[in-house]
DNA sequence: CTGAAAGCGCTAACAA
DNA sequence: TTGTTAGCGCTTTCAG
C-alpha cells in the first residue's frame, strides 16, 4: 500500500497511485509501470490482470509525477494574439484536434500584441518548464528574439501565419486565387476592396516574386482598381460607404469585388441589397477567408484554412519532439476557394 | 551542481534547476525555495542574492516538480463544447485573463456534444491528474454524472451556461431585458424572432417564475407576438424569410423586433434593408448576446456577458482551492442592455 | 519476465 | 535565519 499520509499537513485526497495498484496486484510497481504503457516485457497475463486493477481503482497516472521522471510534460502551449477573431479560433480548434488526438494537452496563452511598448516576456517564463514546444499564432505574436530563446531552452516552436497580419504572404496568394475564379467566369472589370493598412496589389505581386501574376492580368487587359477600407474601426460601416460611393460613380459598373475580410463583404452585401442590385445577377462578390459568417451568408470566398494549417503543425511538432529530429517544413497548404452563391458568370447580354 | 547525468539515455536538455541556484547562491535549496516563492524565513540580503543569480542563471521551477511536491498543478482546466461560436470564444478569453493574473495555466479541452449516443468519458480521464479544478462553458457540455465524478476526485467544477442552449434561463431574461427596454420606447407591437429549438416565451416565462412579468405585460396591453425560425442550417437565410414573410401580412406592422441570436438579427437587417426600412425610424431591432458583430453593424443588444462570467467563474474556483473552502456561488451577473443604434422611440405621428 | 533501487526537481517538516 | 531530510509518484537501468 502506499503510505498515504505524506509529511504533514499536505495530504490532499489523490487518487490511487502506481503503488496501490502494484500492492493489489501482487507485482511490483515497475511491472505496473510497464505493463500499463504497453511497454514489452510483460507477460500476458499478468499485463491483463494488471489492467483491470487499475481500472477498478480508478488509476490514472500523475502528470507531474510521469513529467519529473521523464523530462517531458507531455503538453503543448499555443499562445495566440486573439481568440476573438474567428480565423484564430478556427486554428485554435484546429491545434486542439491534433493535441487531443495524440494525448497531449494544451496550455493556452492569450498573448495580445500592443503595438505600443514592446513588452517584456511577461508570463511567457510561465510556460518555460510546462510544455515540450510552442505553437504560435499569428506572425506577430511573440517576436523574434522570444522564440529563439525558447527554442536555446529546447522549446521547440512553429508560427502559424495568420491573415490579418501585415506580413502579407497568405493573403496575396489568397487575393490571386480570388481574381482567377473571377477571371475564369468571364469577369474584367474587378474592384480590389482592401484593408486600409496593405499596400497596392499589383506592388504586392511583384514583391512576391509574382511578376508573371501580374503580366498575366495586364495581358488580359484586366487592371482591377483598388479601394483602401478603414478597417480599424466600423469596418462595416466604412465598407458600406466605401461602396456606395463606388457605385455612385460614373462610368462602367465593375462586375466583381474582391473583399479582403468577412467585415467588407459584409458592407459591401448590405449596401448592395439596399441599392438594389442583385447578388451575383448584377455583381459577383468574393470574400476571404470566410468562417461561419461567409457561409450562413452564401459568399463565394477563399479560406485561409487556419484549422488545417494548425493542425498540420502540431502534427509536424509532435513527430518532431518523438522522432527526435528537427521540424520538418512541410510546404504550407495554399488557399482554398470555396464556391457559394456570390459569384456567377459576367452578364454577356450587350458584349 | 545538480547532476544532469540522469540515468542513462534519458539526458534531456534542461535548464538550471533549484540545485544549481543553490550552490552558485552558497545556501542550501530550501533557502532558494524560500526565497523565489517569497516565502517570510529569509535574510532580506540573502533573498536578493538569490533573486539576482536566479535570473542569472535564467532559473524557473519545474511545473512537474512542484506539482508533485505540492498535490497541485497550478493549472485548469477549461472545457468547451464549441470554439467557434463567439460567445465560447468569448468566454474563453475571460477565463484566459483571470488564470493569468492569477499564474495559474489553462489546459483547453474541446469536448463537443454530439446528442446522439452517450460517448463515455472518453480523453476527459486525461486531465484527471492534471488538473487541479474544471470550469465548464456549457451547461450541456458534461454529463452531471462525469462532473460528479470529478468532484469526487477532489476536482472542483464550475459550469458556465451558455445563452444558445436548451436551458433557456438565461435567455429568458435577455429577452426580458430586451423588451422593457422597447416598452420604454413606447413599443407596444413587438415580435419575437426566437430560435426553433424554443417553446412559447410566455409559458417560459411563467416555467421561471416570472409570472408578474407576464402579468404587467398584459396589464400594459403588451403580447409580444412570436415567430420561429430554423436556426440548425442558414439562420440568417431563414430569418430573412420569415421577416420577409411578416411584411408582407396585411394587417399593421410591428414597430420592433427581438431576435434571440445574432444571425437572426443580421437576417432581419438584411431583409429590412433589401426591402427599404429605415432603421431604426420605421423599425427597431434588438439583437442578443452580441459579441463582434452588433457592435459592428450597430445593432443594439443585450449581453450575456459570457466573458465576465467566465472570468467570475475561474476567480471563485480559485478562491475555493486556495483558500481550501468550497465553491462560494456569487449571484450570476445579470444580462445587460448595449443601447446602438438600431433603436428609436416609436414614431408617434399617427397616433 | 520481474523486481530493486536510484533518481527526476521541488517542498515542508523539523532540527540546528 | 538556515540546513537536513524525507518524501511526492513515476520511470528506467541493471540484476535476477
Amino acid at each position: 500500500m502506499a503510505q498515504r499520509t505524506a509529511t504533514g499537513t499536505r495530504a490532499r485526497r489523490t487518487g490511487a497511485t502506481i503503488e496501490d495498484v502494484a500492492a493489489a496486484a501482487g507485482v511490483s510497481n515497475a511491472t505496473v509501470s510497464r505493463a500499463i504503457r504497453g511497454l514489452p516485457r510483460v507477460a500476458q497475463p499478468t499485463r491483463t490482470r494488471i489492467l483491470e486493477i487499475a481500472k477498478t481503482l480508478g488509476y490514472t497516472p500523475s502528470a507531474s509525477a510521469t513529467g519529473l521522471a521523464t523530462g517531458r510534460t507531455r503538453s503543448i502551449g499555443v499562445v495566440t494574439s486573439s481568440l476573438r477573431h474567428p480565423a484564430y479560433s478556427a486554428a485554435l480548434e484546429g491545434a486542439e484536434k491534433a493535441l487531443h488526438q495524440r494525448e497531449y494537452s494544451l496550455i493556452l496563452l492569450h498573448h495580445p500584441h500592443l503595438p505600443t511598448s514592446p513588452q517584456p516576456h511577461t508570463n511567457l517564463n510561465m510556460l518555460r518548464r510546462r510544455v515540450d514546444a510552442l505553437l504560435i499564432l499569428g506572425a506577430r505574436t511573440l517576436g523574434q528574439n522570444q522564440i529563439e530563446q525558447f527554442i536555446r531552452d529546447g522549446i521547440p516552436c512553429i508560427v502559424i501565419r495568420m491573415h490579418n497580419e501585415q506580413d502579407d504572404g497568405i493573403q496575396i496568394q489568397a487575393a490571386v486565387t480570388a481574381i482567377c475564379h473571377l477571371v475564369q467566369l468571364g469577369h474584367a472589370d474587378l474592384v480590389l476592396f482592401q484593408d486600409g493598412a496593405t499596400t497596392g496589389f499589383q506592388l504586392r505581386l511583384k514583391a512576391r516574386g509574382l511578376e508573371h501574376c501580374a503580366n498575366a492580368l495586364n495581358a488580359a487587359g484586366i487592371r482591377p482598381r483598388e479601394i483602401r477600407v478603414e478597417t480599424r474601426s466600423a469596418a462595416i460601416r466604412n465598407s458600406r460607404k466605401a461602396f456606395s460611393r463606388l457605385w455612385a460613380e460614373t462610368g462602367p459598373k465593375p462586375t466583381a469585388i474582391v473583399c479582403a475580410s468577412d467585415e467588407i463583404a459584409l458592407g459591401v452585401l448590405l449596401e448592395a441589397g439596399h441599392i438594389g442590385i442583385t447578388i451575383p445577377k448584377d455583381l459577383s462578390i468574393v470574400g476571404m477567408d470566410g468562417q461561419n459568417l461567409s457561409e450562413a451568408l452564401g459568399l463565394t470566398s477563399v479560406s485561409h484554412q487556419p484549422a488545417r494549417r494548425a493542425n498540420a503543425g502540431i502534427h509536424r511538432l509532435l513527430d518532431a519532439l518523438e522522432g527526435d529530429h528537427g521540424i520538418t517544413y512541410a510546404g504550407e497548404s495554399s488557399p482554398e476557394l470555396v464556391i457559394r452563391q456570390s459569384t456567377a458568370p459576367r452578364k454577356q447580354e450587350r458584349a
